[in-house]
DNA sequence: ATTGGATGGAACGGTATCGTATCGACGATG
DNA sequence: CATCGTCGATACGATACCGTTCCATCCAAT
């Protein structure tokens, strides 16, 4: 959301003005996922977004230098902050409102679209990697507090191996849904929570 | 593997004749193959898929009609047809040894790029939403008679939600491995295996 | 009021891929 | 041995994007 070269320059001449604006990168980001999941990341024309955001195409080439930036930058001001999860008493408890929200998040079409072609392209360019892990890394944190909190209420011992409960957490509705490509219904996200936790509590 | 046009020709006028290459219709499966993991599957070229086979496109042209069709056929020549699993006495051991096959699947680097493409791109078009389909239902049957085998020696119930524990078994290692973009060690494959087959048991 | 910088829009030459058509050569069938 | 379809190869016109450049316009800070 930081502008580029643009911030320099008016630290070097702070005289006369005049500002990127903000409204148009927003669209520009919008456009870009609205591609993004239509198309496939590898055919996103960036013709097609600057049309799609109703700008000229100089405006993407003035904001950023390649297509990764541009992807880099719309990623993380999307941000997919998930709000902090309250403590709902139990680590079943806490496991399954974490599912109903990931449910919420994948429901999206464009989630839905998007993340795997992420996945894909992390296999393949180094900067996309670096894109992939700094979400995996805002998604962990979310998983580790709900760890926490259960080891801190004794449900789980402190030796837990937590890379792998993180990964027993969210993957199974992210393989139903993503891979699969089916939603499941709330009463078997319930069920889902629960077999979650059991494994959890086996991994001790 | 069937050739197209060419048969029906056949058919009509049977006096001369000049088969389809079937060795060059496998170049030009594992071309594609590897076209599609270098650039994406939206990106993918057929004149490069061609020339890295050795081929004219007319070769391609010939045998199939899109790019789709194509696809189509290349997933399902492959096959990805892992071998059945022998019955290891106990729940947990098929499920980790399921899990050890599964791992040298997702270790091979074309796997762990097309897989997640091709989900995005099952999204995206109902063509390859079936042969998304396809590829999972070969893959349910594995887990199928793993189940089936535990509830035959008690160790799960018949009232089982089959649907929930297929999702179970393969997701976790699915997640870390493609998701994240790491593959665990043999010990953490095991100790996964022991999780999931706690979370199946509590599935009841 | 002037000035500087960003804006939308349009054009540029260059490259890549499309799907089709055509060629001579090869080889298997009959 | 004659035939006929596939083979690799090449050329074709048509699109679509690329990344850059120039323009007249508009806005905000001097």
């Amino acid at each position: 959301m930081e502008r580029k070269c643009s911030d320099e320059k008016r630290k070097r001449k702070p005289t006369g003005a005049a500002v990127p604006r903000a409204e148009l990168t927003e669209a520009l980001y919008r456009a870009f996922f609205a591609e993004w999941a239509e198309k496939g990341f590898a055919a996103v024309s960036l013709e097609r977004v600057a049309a799609r955001a109703g700008a000229g195409k100089a405006a993407i080439y003035r904001r950023w230098s390649s297509r990764v930036a541009f992807a880099a930058e719309a990623v993380d001001a999307l941000g997919l902050r998930m709000a902090m999860i309250e403590d709902r008493g139990s680590l079943e408890a806490d496991v399954t409102d974490f599912l109903f929200r990931l449910r919420v998040v994948l429901r999206h079409p464009l989630v839905r679209r998007i993340l795997p072609d992420l996945h894909a392209e992390a296999a393949r360019s180094p900067e996309m990697r670096t894109l992939n892990t700094r979400v995996a890394q805002q998604r962990r944190a979310h998983g580790s507090t709900l760890l926490e909190r259960a080891m801190a209420r004794g449900e789980l011992p402190a030796t837990l191996n937590t890379t792998l409960a993180l990964d027993l957490i969210p993957a199974p509705l992210y393989w139903r849904m993503v891979v699969v490509g089916a939603t499941p219904s709330r009463q078997e996200v319930a069920e889902m929570g629960a077999a979650i936790t059991a494994g959890l509590r086996a991994l001790a």
